[in-house]
DNA sequence: ATCCCGAGGG
DNA sequence: CCCTCTGGAT
């Protein structure tokens, strides 16, 4: 996608959604932590749902260890991948109280190193509860960014290092929302919903007898 | 490359 | 039934 497109392309979703926020329901940013790594391979709706009771009772790491991890894996039973996860955020929780005073630290290297986080989670956490700028690309962002030809890459991690080259400074911090949300209610993995796209004449697979029609 | 793994949509 | 969902660890 030309220089001047992508401009375009993140004005008119600035347009479309002044404040972009993610979906995942906390109050805090431990919550927000342990939100994110509930969300591997599940959607946000289905994850509030469980987090909702949850967190209304569990704040802290604390309140998370002593909850343990049968009624961690009780409590998030709904979500796929529960085990892996349930034995992850009680660990993250012990780690958090043990490096670093029980909050959630700013930097990239110590997130990484809590189980269960990745780059994409630490990317989302100094995000929202950081403000850093990062794009993290997570299902929705690597659709978008290939499909549209935005930021075309085989792996996650080369779209990434895409991204930063061609997302101008400006539109960087909400980025990521910015392509989540429109990959989640727009431009859909089974079917895109092109007809009510507002950057389809800026998109590589409308041109081109693409994805979108199938014709 | 493979495993983990439930809910929702089509 | 099959595919997808804000992936990470082995």
């Amino acid at each position: 996608m030309r220089k001047a497109d992508i401009v375009t392309f993140f004005e008119r979703l600035r347009a479309q959604r002044p404040d972009p926020r993610g979906e995942l329901e906390h109050e805090n940013p431990y919550q927000l932590l342990v939100a994110v790594v509930l969300s591997a391979q599940a959607t946000d709706a289905g994850v509030n749902k469980a987090t909702r009771p949850l967190f209304a009772r569990v704040k802290t790491p604390e309140q998370m260890l002593a909850l343990g991890l049968e009624g961690v894996t009780e409590a998030i039973k709904t979500i796929g991948l529960f085990r892996n996860k349930a034995k992850n955020v009680i660990e993250l929780s012990r780690l958090l109280i043990e490096r670093h005073g029980g909050a959630v630290p700013g930097d990239r290297e110590a997130l990484e190193a809590l189980p269960g986080v990745g780059r994409k989670t630490a990317n989302v956490v100094l995000n929202i509860a950081f403000g850093v700028p990062t794009i993290a690309v997570d299902t929705h962002v690597f659709r978008v960014s290939n499909r549209t030809g935005l930021a075309p890459g085989k792996t996650v991690e080369a779209v990434e290092a895409r991204l930063e080259k061609v997302v101008p400074a400006a539109f960087r911090l909400h980025a990521h929302h910015w392509l989540i949300l429109h990959g989640r209610y727009v431009c859909k993995a089974r079917k895109p919903d092109c007809p009510s796209c507002i950057v389809a004449d800026l998109c590589g697979s409308t041109e081109k007898t693409g994805e979108k029609t199938g014709a």
